[in-house]
DNA sequence: AGACTTTGTTAGCATAGCTAACTATATTCT
DNA sequence: AGAATATAGTTAGCTATGCTAACAAAGTCT
C-alpha cells in the first residue's frame, strides 16, 4: 500500500515541476521570437530549415514528420523557403519523392540566427555562478533524456 | 588576460547550453501542443485565457504585453475567447479600458487543458530517479530565474 | 476649447496549422 | 500485362495568429 489513487493522478510534485517546465519553455521561446524575427523568415521555415542544416537533406514527408506538421502544411513551407533560396528540391529514383536540402545561403542564414537567438540567452546565463551554469548544463542534458520518453 | 575574443562572443559552453535549452524548449513545445489540440481552442487563446485565470482579470494592453504580442493581435484573440464564451469583457472607470475576466466555462476548460498537458509530461518525468526529479525540480527554479533577466 | 495622449478596434497582408480531394508514380495481385 | 491498391506531394479552402497602418473614442493638459 504505497499509492491508492493511480488514476493519473501522478505525484503532486512532479505535476508542479511539469507545470513550472511548461510555462518556463513557452515563456522561453516567446522572447526569443523576438530575435528570430530579424532574419525575415517565420518560425515554422526557421524550424524546418534547421532540420535540414543540421539533420542533412530528407524528403517532404521525413521533414513534416520530424516537424510534427501535417504534409500539405510542409508542402507550403518548402514553397516559401525555395522561393527565396534557402532550399532546393532535387529528384530522386522514387519519382513520387523529392529530395529537399539546405542551399549555401540557407545554411548561413540559419547559423546566424542560431547565434543571435542562443547568444541573448547565453547572456542570461552569464549572470548565474559558476556553479548554477554547472547544473544548468547537467539539466538541459536530463530535460533532453525526457524529451525522448514523451 | 583571460579572455581576448569579448565581441559577443560568450564562453563556448554557455553558448552549448543555451543552445541545448533552446532545441529543448521548441521540441518540449511541440509534443505537448498536440494535446493541446483537443481542447479545441487554439495556441495564442488558450496562453492568453491561462494568464486570465492564473493572473487575475487585465486590460487588453496588460494582457498583450503579458503575452508579449500587439494589441490587434491581442484584440482578436480577445474576440474568439468571448465568442465561445471564455472570458467576458467588462466597462470600467476609464472608458478606453476593457477589464477582461475569464468566466467559469474558460476557467474550467483551461484546467482541463492544462491538466491533459501537465499529466503527460509527468508521466515522462515519472521514468526519473527521485534524485533525478529533485534535480529537475531546482532546474525549472533555476530556469524561471534566468527567464526574468531575459 | 483645442491639442495631445492613451486605449482599443478595424482593415489588410503574410505565415502556419488543418482536412479533403486530386495527381502522379510505385507496387501488388491476379 | 493490366487492374487495383498504396504512397508521396500538391492544391484548394478554412481557421488562427502574427504584423503595420489608419482610425475612433475617451482622457488629460494647457
Amino acid at each position: 500500500m504505497t499509492d491508492v489513487k493511480q488514476k493519473s493522478e501522478a505525484h503532486p510534485e512532479l505535476l508542479d515541476t511539469a507545470d513550472k517546465l511548461h510555462s518556463a519553455a513557452i515563456h522561453l521561446l516567446r522572447r526569443l521570437r523576438v530575435r528570430d524575427r530579424e532574419s525575415g523568415i517565420g518560425p515554422a521555415q526557421l524550424s524546418a530549415l534547421s532540420v535540414l542544416v543540421f539533420g542533412g537533406a530528407k524528403s517532404l514527408g521525413e521533414l513534416a514528420d520530424a516537424e510534427q506538421v501535417r504534409p500539405p502544411t510542409m508542402s507550403r513551407i518548402v514553397s516559401g523557403l525555395e522561393r527565396v533560396g534557402l532550399i532546393k528540391r532535387h529528384a530522386t529514383d522514387d519519382g513520387r519523392r523529392v529530395r529537399l536540402e539546405a542551399t549555401a545561403k540557407g545554411t548561413k542564414i540559419l547559423w546566424e540566427g542560431r547565434r543571435r537567438r542562443v547568444e541573448s540567452l547565453a547572456k542570461a546565463l552569464e549572470s548565474l555562478s559558476a556553479q548554477e551554469q554547472q547544473q544548468l548544463s547537467e539539466f538541459t542534458a536530463l530535460l533532453q533524456q525526457v524529451l525522448r520518453k514523451l
